[in-house]
DNA sequence: CCTACCGATCGGTAGG
DNA sequence: CCTACCGATCGGTAGG
């Protein structure tokens, strides 16, 4: 029955996630998140620098999450098929767990300012780099073949970041089975597979 | 040696297309728009009613080149895995052929006026019905397995749309042989299909 | 196409 | 956390 206690900060970075997603970064005031937590404008400035900080918070925060779970995936000992089946599968729930900040993350990282900017452009290559991995184990236990490595990690990247622009929390699909069927997808594609 | 002369009001779409695409729509600023053209902010107004009308004009006709392209395909007779391969091929050259305008379309569409966003949204509804439908064909000719097919489509236009992220008109791959290695990736997938 | 300008709103600060 | 406010900038208009 307890419920946890978010501090001021933490509600503020909530409320403006919430705010960036729906109306953009740019389109969403100050005022707007000061009024969705029954404060004045000014009031915020106590607990935050500057409207850049919320989206800096939100926007490291997502990639470090990401990037935690890829790290792992490629520590922990697992064959390719199975890497991948896990990858796509933390993506997923990571994305779909937060979906403000996650939507935040993939379309307003943009408007970050040229230095922050310069930061974050690394960890999605990071990440990247991650999948691409995956690819190259796969392809040395034969399982796998991508002429063009690079090309076929955006294109499951792009399957991944797709879904917070459709996904609905009270939806038919958990999680789970959203990765179940997405990884299916990608490793065997729309062909039949049995010849009709 | 002939050069097209653009309309005033042509130039300005172009413009501010360029802009939004890189400063988002709530961003970019009239003043920016008009410095680009080399006049006064004021002076856009003789030509264009207000700012929406510019995002209009850069999503509704995204929007149409992408349902001509779509209606062209279904109605000329191809089995269904030309259909897909026509479908997507013609989206990457579509897309690729004005980047701008593409991601305005594909990430700024949001900003419309509440009464245009309610003419906007069946329309991409009408898009993916367009591709639901050669994935319906290509189960009647059992030529293509996919158990929600809602749910391939989306995946594969998230990939045909994602290009506009990472494509560069001067880099290896022409908009062709893009069209040709996602076709084949969503057909067959990741793993090998003749047995090590 | 320009000058001159409008009211509204923005992110943020001072000072309590 | 508030009141009171700042300079800057916004989309847009009037009138030529």
């Amino acid at each position: 029955m307890e419920t946890v206690q978010l501090s001021r900060k933490e509600q503020i970075v909530l409320a403006s996630a919430k705010l960036f997603r729906e109306k953009g970064f740019e389109a969403a005031s100050m005022r707007d998140i000061a009024r969705a937590l029954g404060i004045e404008a000014a009031s915020l400035y106590s607990h935050i620098k500057s409207k850049d900080e919320l989206l800096e918070i939100i926007c490291f925060r997502m990639a470090d999450r990401l990037l935690k779970a890829i790290d792992e995936v490629n520590d922990i000992y697992f064959n390719a098929e199975e890497k991948l089946r896990m990858a796509i599968s933390n993506h997923v729930k990571i994305v779909t767990d937060d979906l403000d900040a996650s939507s935040v993350f993939l379309r307003e990282w943009r408007h970050l300012k040229p230095e922050k900017l310069k930061e974050f452009i690394p960890l999605r290559n990071k990440y990247e780099d991650g999948f691409t991995h995956i690819l190259v184990n796969g392809e040395n236990e034969n399982v796998f073949e991508a002429a063009d490595k690079k090309f076929a990690v955006l294109t499951i990247l792009s399957a991944v970041n797709w879904i917070t622009e459709w996904y609905q929390p009270n939806g038919s699909k958990s999680p789970g089975e959203i990765a179940g069927h997405l990884s299916d997808f990608i490793l065997t594609g729309l062909k039949v597979k049995t010849p009709a």
